[in-house]
DNA sequence: AAACCGGGGTT
DNA sequence: AACCCAGGTTT
């Protein structure tokens, strides 16, 4: 039996159910699309729910205001996926008379949509023809075909981009993209892959050749970044100020508190820092310190440190996206996780 | 081509 | 601590 006929047999067995297999409507699967970019099934299931309840179709996912998308995105990650879906929402809408593309052609067109996403989308809405490229599929092939080809260099992606669309031919594009995918994240999986039952195996290079361990090959040397944040909660009769996050840096568009960022790592030297502020909020200034926490990312490690500040001179009000709020309205702007926690710690709901 | 963009689970 | 997740955009 052929490669392809093994993994859609597998997958007819094994798939799991999930509530955006049920459905051919564009809109809908980009939703779960978008969602699902760089994130677990899991993790973005609720998500995904949650999305569909609020905005049922495109229309009145457009009709949304962005504040009001990132804060549904609220603790998902990789925010500017809710900004991008936002931007294309109406852009569909004015284009496309509010009916969402099912071409590759017009997909790729759209803001946040990439050649995976469009080719998922093309494929599962309209049975086009297109081969998905995603972690699951690159480990699959580099696998079973014994391709040792970094897959995030530029010829690796281009050669198992050729392979993926080889193998696709004659089949049910939306099945088989699918079935290959799932392959990868339930049986051929990153780590311990279950090779002894696997209904590949006495084709596959990599068991025969004992480099299940070594595929794919990825280049890698993400360095990361380490910042201290130091953040000032100014609480006054229920009133708190916030700030709204600057272009350009992370968790942008989204809320966090008036901020000092330091080259140095004061959570164990709090009087030090405290000292080299002196005088910074007023004589009568009283600084509290609340609590610390180290926030990982994918490429920065942040050492986050909150200070409560009162009878002190306000000197952040300097520009327009510094403003006080009661705790219900910010309870209604989009955070960053790390500023959930402590809200969450701080302020029992 | 390389850097940047979150949060969470697994090993 | 390293790796990965139904990737994409910017520089």
């Amino acid at each position: 039996m052929s490669f392809q006929s093994e993994i859609v047999n597998w997958y007819l067995l094994y798939k799991r159910d999930l509530p955006w297999r049920n459905t051919k409507d564009a809109y809908v699967i980009w939703l779960s699309e978008v969602i699902l970019q760089q994130t677990r099934v899991e993790q973005g299931l609720p998500y995904f729910n949650r999305f569909l309840d609020n905005y049922p179709d495109v229309v009145a996912f457009a009709s949304a205001t962005e504040t009001q998308i990132l804060k549904l995105w609220q603790g998902l990650g990789y925010y500017s996926r809710g900004r991008n879906m936002h931007f294309t929402a109406k852009q569909v809408c004015e284009i496309h008379n509010g009916q969402f593309p099912t071409k590759y052609d017009e997909l790729i067109k759209l803001k946040g949509v990439g050649d995976y996403t469009a080719a998922a989308i093309a494929s599962f809405s309209s049975n086009e023809s297109k081969a998905v490229l995603d972690g699951n599929v690159y480990r699959v092939l580099s696998r079973y075909f014994g391709i040792e080809t970094p897959i995030n260099s530029s010829g690796g992606k281009k050669e198992f981009l050729a392979l993926a669309q080889s193998l696709i031919s004659d089949q049910d594009a939306s099945v088989y993209n699918q079935a290959i995918m799932e392959f990868g994240a339930l049986q051929c999986k990153p780590k311990s892959p279950e090779c002894s039952v696997c209904p590949l195996q006495t084709g596959c290079f990599a068991r025969n050749n004992n480099l299940v361990a070594t595929l794919p090959v990825k280049l890698n040397k993400l360095k990361k970044r380490t910042r201290y944040f130091n953040y000032f909660v100014c609480l006054t009769e229920e009133n708190l100020l916030v700030k709204k996050r600057n272009p350009g840096d992370i968790w942008q568009e989204l809320y966090d508190f008036p901020l000092i960022e330091t080259t140095q790592n004061y959570q164990d030297d709090q009087e030090n820092f405290l000292t080299q502020l002196k005088g910074g909020f007023g004589e009568d200034c009283k600084i509290t310190a609340l609590s610390q926490q180290k926030h990982l990312l994918t490429h920065q490690t942040i050492y986050v440190q909150f200070f409560g500040l009162d009878n002190y001179i306000v000197n952040f009000s300097k520009g327009a996206d510094i403003k006080w709020v009661s705790l219900q309205e910010f309870d209604e702007l989009p955070q960053p996780k790390v500023i959930t926690n402590f809200m969450d710690t701080y302020f029992i709901k």
